[in-house]
DNA sequence: GCCCACGACGGCACTGAGTGCACTCTCGGG
DNA sequence: CCCGAGAGTGCACTCAGTGCCGTCGTGGGC
């Protein structure tokens, strides 16, 4: 438990992170909806009109890191030069995502945990996802401007990268955060970006001989493809 | 406005629909937040404790045949002999949430613009939406059981349907519920088709001779085979 | 050293959503 | 004529969230 995080920055205790303590330990010991505000203020032994002023909704205190997690995201994909393949560009910025869970395995289970039980704190977190699958969608609306169906393959493909996202993020966290996340994640992405596939290249010297391919008909779906490649590379 | 849809399916005429009547036009002409609860029971004429009895919260009033409608979804994914096209199969279903949306064009159009202002419905409405998403995912995780990344692949092609449905469907909100929905949603639902390929065109169960793949050397990088694949494809 | 402004914190009272309970009314059947 | 059931209502209560104001500590100007 225990956030460690400094909530803007600096290096206070910060009556943040003691709000948050408390939050968890009281949803975890009686639950989420059996602990009013006032219970958690008591045991952070502070005011009530505190709370609210660091979390603008007793929801909020679920998600302490998600708000500064975005804005790492936004300048993420605005940092770069314009010139990056956009598929791969948001599938790095997804991965932003799960280094922030993978930063306190232990918290981020316990979150799981009340998430899957109770259903407001689902709904909570759907909006959560939300604004990050919009931050990616924008930034592909912006690169694929000058596409023919531009906006509407930036939100499937946005879709489809926060979906192959939890899918990798949910399977590690019901493994209680055990073994490495990011190979499942890889994984995951590779899946999005060869349905999708914008040419995934970075700046490549390779020869093009360390590659021989032969397909035998061309009206094979893209998928088909790359699970026979996977097979043939001898992956899982 | 007005919602014609007998909330239970019998003939009455039901004090359901006059608190959806009586609310959206309060909503309309002062907004959601600032309407309450006893206002809309107040011009509806009914008791204040009635209104929870037909919505279990403020916001189920704004979506009053979503329950119904996610009921014929699953439905209708139960109802197929289990040897359609998968993924052809969850974009019919996704046309059925686009029908409900078109047999009240004015009332969809109207609810629409509730949710682009309001931040709480627009919450709500994910978490209806999600639900959706969840049923398609759900089906097509049955259907890809055999698979090797079935639910992974589940997970993308349901997040990839839901998103390239609401792509067409807000496109058709914004433009007043004017003109054919349809096509729109056909061509949005064709790119997703078209990305997830199962067999785009006929009903062919694809014999695995369809793909055959020599690689030249073990050690070369992934994206390296798929690049080579799309250019041997003749893809972008 | 003194004072004042400012910002963090706390207390209080209020609104409004949602709930549990008990009551009435109506209707159909014995 | 009575009775039981179900629909609707009123009432009182909890709790999230907000606005307002008072308090306290701190730091800077004079």
């Amino acid at each position: 438990m225990s956030s460690d995080k400094a909530g803007t920055g600096n290096g206070k205790p910060s009556m943040r992170d003691a709000l948050v303590t408390a939050a968890f330990r009281l949803f975890l010991e009686r639950g989420y909806e059996q602990t009013t505000v006032d219970d958690i203020v008591a045991l952070a032994g502070v005011g009530r009109r505190s709370f609210f002023r660091y979390f603008p909704s007793k929801e909020d205190v679920v998600f302490p890191d998600h708000e500064r997690c975005l804005a790492d995201m936004t300048a993420f994909l605005a940092a770069g030069t314009g010139d990056e393949e956009p598929v791969r560009r948001v599938c790095d910025a997804a991965r932003l995502v799960l280094r922030m869970y993978a930063e306190n395995p232990t918290f981020s289970v316990q979150r799981y945990r009340l998430t899957k039980k109770v259903p407001g704190l689902r709904a909570y977190e759907l909006s959560v996802v939300w604004r990050y699958e919009r931050a990616l969608a924008d930034y592909l609306r912006r690169r694929f401007a000058a596409r023919r169906d531009g906006t509407l393959q930036a939100d499937v493909i946005a879709a489809a990268v926060v979906a192959a996202h939890n899918n990798a993020l949910r399977s590690w966290l019901r493994s209680h955060g055990q073994g490495e996340a990011s190979a499942a994640m890889d994984h995951a992405l590779a899946y999005v970006q060869s349905a999708f596939g914008d040419a995934p290249a970075p700046a490549a010297q390779e020869q093009p001989e360390d590659v021989v391919v032969v397909v035998s008909r061309r009206g094979a779906p893209l998928w088909r493809v790359v699970q026979e490649i996977e097979s043939t590379l001898g992956r899982a």
